[in-house]
DNA sequence: TTCTGTATGCTAATTTATTAGCATATGAGT
DNA sequence: ACTCATATGCTAATAAATTAGCATACAGAA
């Protein structure tokens, strides 16, 4: 199998990463109601075991499920997800993202928030010089 | 056709759509060119139809040929996606996501962008209180 | 023990996505 | 006018994704 065709997910397959990244790690039938449109138990299994053999995701025994979860961090995914972003409808430029996300009316940051944005700013800014 | 459905986009539409949105617009070919593993010329016809008839992009006749360009903004559309990453990779939390691209060693952000950031920061504060 | 609910593994059917092919139109250059 | 390159529209074939079904195992309750 190529890396293109290991990289490439399927809507279903795209889905359940996101779903075990957003849970870190979940059985197969809790994946399975999570799931837009319901699917049949062994739909979802069958998704399952194709990204365990892509290797996309690892799974442990526990008593008698399978647990799965996701192989590479979230971290280092969310940032690779973030970039695509920013590089589709930002221009790939980072600050016009944030410039977005800032003046969209329900934000949702608390003054805290800004606070600490104001702090790592300048901890950025700082490590550049 | 249902809102889901026509929500739902295939991977082939998906990757169209995005460089309709890196683009601003484009004609056939030119989409053709840019997608990965080049499909033919009436593939790529028959994907713009049908993100089309979805009503996903619009066109314009210019001269001989059409002129495709996605039906919703930009700004909306990047604000969607940039919400569904920041909610699968960094519990919802907008300042995690900008925490997360702040400490990546190749931020590629000037002092400007620093300041630029910081104004902005200052701003949101403001219409906070 | 026996029944019930929920696991897994495997297989096969169906639906959807993806592709190329062909007929046809049109503008530009010779 | 004729040819070439490049459009579009439509259709049909191929490949991939998605689904359900069935056999089986096993833990816990009756």
């Amino acid at each position: 199998m190529s890396r293109t065709e290991r990289e490439m997910l399927s809507r279903r397959e795209r889905e359940i990463m996101d779903i075990l990244y957003r849970n870190g790690e979940s059985s197969a039938s809790e994946v399975q109601n999570q799931l837009a449109d319901t699917p049949s138990y062994s739909a979802t299994r069958t998704f399952l075991t194709i990204l365990a053999n892509k290797g996309h995701v690892q799974f442990r025994q526990e008593g008698r499920k399978y647990i799965y979860r996701p192989c590479r961090s979230k971290k280092s995914m969310g940032g690779i997800a973030l970039k695509k972003v920013i590089s589709t409808f930002y221009d790939g430029s980072p600050v016009k993202a944030f410039a977005g996300l800032l003046e969209s009316s329900d934000t949702g940051l608390t003054p805290e928030d800004y606070q600490r944005l104001s702090k790592l700013i300048k901890k950025g800014a700082k490590g550049k010089k």
